[in-house]
DNA sequence: TCTGCTAATCGTCGACATGACGAAATTGTC
DNA sequence: GACAATTTCGTCATGTCGACGATTAGCAGA
């Protein structure tokens, strides 16, 4: 707001991280790219928001088209926002990026654009750069980053549950999410006691083998008091990066 | 992506809130407007995103330009973007928030835009709706719950502190953030136990009153292990008498 | 110098959370 | 019926936390 009027226009887009647990691996919603620039390379789904359109609709909406899934029945929050002049190639392009946290749904394969979209492992696209188009890699991992650490303070694991699950169920969760592996008697006990965070439906699922477990819901904390602690109270203190 | 190209293209903002403690109280800088929309109305400090900036930049320069201060100087990071339509009268404005910690710096007042920058109290514009311009009750809002929240976790409390700061310093971001009391003696024997957290410096520092205080500078940890509670676990403790 | 006063720092104690791990309970399978 | 697998309940040592007493270090006034 100087002398100088170098505001700019730039064209908003919503690009989607699309997490869940399925077969035991940190999965991801990616597309195949249908054309320029990246054509042929996977890509977080997204699109440009419309006119008049809120960027929490966009997402919604983006999620249905492009992935198939029912935005009003997953966790699906604002992750952040990435502008970085020159991250598209067609110009000044501002990416508004969403997680979405989805129990193992299988994807609709419809006649949506989400003929292309499949879910992936996130290790084979962490472990090397510059595997998906535009910052997405970049994007995907503050994404990954965002879930491990809200594991750690709220109860979103139960996002990438089914309705109702059992204690085993949601254990997996963490164990797949953080790579690494949970007592589960200590779990049991830990969960059971946080106030609000599972309901008991009263019913059990008998697995292939095994005491039949209860059948939980999702409570109504939001808030895991006190926390589940992602790297136990070791010392060492190898929190890293920031 | 479908048939009709309803992409539209957006005028960028960066806003800012800037938070510290001053006089015991939670304040943010706040700016009177001297144009229209809202002209004279309090708002956050912000601006145009200008070509080829990136929005990280915009922050630092706007940091300056408006409310004088050296965005290098403090913790600053992206908060959440709002895009809402008809959010701006201008047309189609899509703002990202940034969230700043500072210590309890003077505000230059020196010949730039920040003639108009003040350090408020939050309480006053918390409490009653519809005191800033647009939607920037909501962003402050989501500013200051953002680091009540990173307290918790982080040992982002010293970002609020001068370099050099005794723990009673310390003590009093924690309170006057959280808007609690915190017993001295458990708070000393936490912080000073966290690895990392904080680093001795060897001088002391002499109050009006009481036995002289260590003097500390932020230490490398950014993780809070284990965090710092908001809500005690209030189990027990609150019901048993002592 | 001695006596207060205040704030910083050190200790103690009980309640509770947690990690390690034993053991009982409940299924299906051979 | 023995066995395997999984859930669920207990036990124990350790660590953290809140409550709070005690000591220390500086200043000010008697």
């Amino acid at each position: 707001m100087n002398g100088v009027d170098n505001r700019q226009h730039a064209l908003l887009t919503v690009d989607l991280v699309v997490l869940t647990v399925r077969d035991d691996q940190l999965q991801v919603v990616l597309i195949e790219r249908g054309k320029e620039p990246y054509k042929g390379r996977l890509a977080l789904p997204g699109g440009f928001v419309r006119s008049n359109e809120d960027i929490d609709e966009a997402a919604v909406r983006e999620l249905a088209e492009e992935a198939g899934l029912d935005g009003r029945q997953l966790h699906l929050e604002q992750l952040r926002t990435y502008a970085t002049p020159g991250r598209d190639p067609r110009g000044r392009v501002v990416s508004v990026a969403y997680l979405a946290l989805a129990p193992d749904l299988p994807i609709p394969v419809a006649g949506t654009d989400a003929r292309n979209a499949r879910w992936a492992p996130i290790g084979p696209v962490t472990d090397q750069p510059e595997t998906l188009a535009f910052d997405h890699d970049r994007i995907l991992a503050d994404g990954v980053e965002r879930a491990r650490a809200k594991l750690e303070y709220t109860t979103l694991g139960t996002a990438f549950c089914a309705p109702t699950f059992t204690i085993s169920d949601l254990r997996r969760i963490y164990e797949v999410v953080w790579s690494t592996t949970i007592d589960a008697r200590n779990f049991h006990r830990k969960v059971v006691n946080a106030e609000d965070f599972l309901t008991p439906t009263g019913g059990k699922r008998a697995s292939e083998v095994g005491r039949p477990a209860a059948l939980y819901r999702a409570g109504t904390a939001t808030v895991l008091y006190p926390p589940m602690l992602r790297f136990s109270t070791a010392r060492g203190g190898a929190a890293g990066s920031g």
